[in-house]
DNA sequence: CTTATTTTGATCGTTTTTGATCGTAATTCG
DNA sequence: CGAATTACGATCAAAAACGATCAAAATAAG
């Protein structure tokens, strides 16, 4: 009957772990040994480069799909080098460090912020989210709460937002917003769309704490709508090609400022050597 | 004897191999050797040579075929032909003869109105739902104004419900609403979650019409919520291989009954070699 | 018919991949 | 809070695959 046992390169394991993966949303390394028939070593060894690509994130106890629910995948293209890349996942990085289990989080649309979630997959949390992407991200995962704030969808972004999504943020209180900008210029903070900011106001009014992740490309760079000041923002996370000029403006405010360092990559195994 | 003395140039050998390799996406080189009979080493030379045309791509265990296709075939056998899913189709296509363009229309979540909501794709159309399925569809589509529900998600089916959605269904009103139920009795429509049922009144009362797809194997099932009764339904469309006893019952109510044609199998070999 | 050239098949050392083991870390349970 | 259980990562040996080399066979040329 199967007779599959022509297809055993490690590429096409990993497809075909991908595609079990993406299909559960989460599954565990014995059930991946079952139905891949291969030693659960291998297994992990193919899940540390499907997490490394970014497809997936390894948790205890198994895996989950982070790729885009759209995704078509390619064989040969693994990383795609792309600069800005690099920047966000940083950011995505040190942004994690500074969300604990069991809080609620609140994240909004935006790449930064997606690569911030693909880093919470798995933790306990209480998520509370405007982005259809990244809903889709948690919706597998039995540690995490998930609140999907409604309303509206603006087609590009996958995002809600407008009134109704501005009326059920008042009803909403969470520790922290993590929030993503188009620009910043010493006046704030800026996005490209006016109900968007709007309801990202909302967003700022219903967190503790206001955290923007914002890549070195954004500063200097404003934008149509101004969504906060200065001194509405609790943390920012930046990575570390902040120029000294912006480091020194920022030095001299309330706003927390932390410089996400950038992962060479000409060494992708620089780690656990002492 | 020999079966293939007539064509033994390595031109000819070079041409069956890409064949091959062509028609399975990968071979292994054990495999090559096989069904060429001549050695591993030939293949190997063979195939740095095929390689070097571009034509085909070698990795560890064997080659990838990149003639024109960018990727290789899906290793799965994806869907397992369910019988139920010929069902869900019918049913799909006769309920979306009722949605007008411009219509507003809400879709419950459920396998069945997800096969709606892939034939409503495309169409202009105002759809609100609180399935993150459902609105992964429509997302990407221009022609649709897509509202989500809020709340919080229900882990395994990927819909809202809860009080956040209930507040938010009540200040809106659709023209249609297409539910979907877990079983069907005389006493009414049943689904499993009590929140979702809940949820589910609140739709129904958005709606100026409210109409159940429900494939014929729900039919006499029960389930652990009662969500609507017989008279709060406006449409109800099943699929053919509904019981006449259920026929005849539906006959004596109000409750409007579209009996879906079953497009009889021939998908039973889906997979089209080319 | 002999010789030169090309192609093929086999062997061998090296590299890659895989599976198993074991100590450690995390999670669960009492 | 501590013990037992489970999962994890690192290490190592076995297996598979690869590339290179060389001799034999086939083909072509003189």
């Amino acid at each position: 009957m199967n007779s599959q046992t022509s297809a055993n390169t490690s590429m096409a394991r990993r497809a075909r772990m991908l595609d079990v993966i993406r299909q559960q949303g989460f599954v565990s390394i014995p059930e991946l040994r079952d139905s891949l028939e291969v030693s659960e070593s291998t297994i992990r060894r193919d899940l540390e480069s499907l997490e490394e690509s970014g497809e997936a994130r390894r948790t205890h106890g198994g895996v989950f799909y982070t790729g885009s629910v759209t995704t078509v995948r390619q064989f040969q293209r693994g990383n795609p080098s792309d600069g800005a890349w690099d920047k966000k996942r940083a950011i995505a990085l040190e942004a994690a460090k500074l969300v604990n289990d069991h809080d609620t989080v609140l994240l909004d649309g935006g790449s930064t912020t997606y690569e911030l979630a693909k880093q919470l997959v798995g933790r306990p949390l209480q998520i509370v989210t405007n982005s259809l992407p990244v809903a889709n991200l948690f919706s597998a995962s039995d540690s995490v709460d998930l609140v999907i704030l409604g309303g509206a969808i603006h087609n590009r972004t996958g995002v809600t937002h407008g009134p109704f999504t501005d009326q059920m943020l008042e009803t909403i209180n969470v520790q922290k917003a993590f929030l993503s900008v188009a620009g910043v210029n010493e006046k704030g903070f800026y996005n490209s769309n006016l109900l968007l900011v709007e309801t990202e106001r909302c967003m700022m009014r219903s967190a503790d704490r206001t955290i923007i992740v914002a890549d070195s490309t954004k500063f200097g760079r404003s934008s149509l709508a101004r969504m906060l000041e200065w001194n509405q923002v609790d943390t920012l996370v930046v990575d570390e090609d902040l120029s000294t000029l912006w480091r020194d403006r920022i030095d001299e405010l309330d706003t927390n400022l932390i410089l996400a360092p950038l992962i060479n990559s000409q060494d992708t195994h620089s780690n656990s050597i002492s």
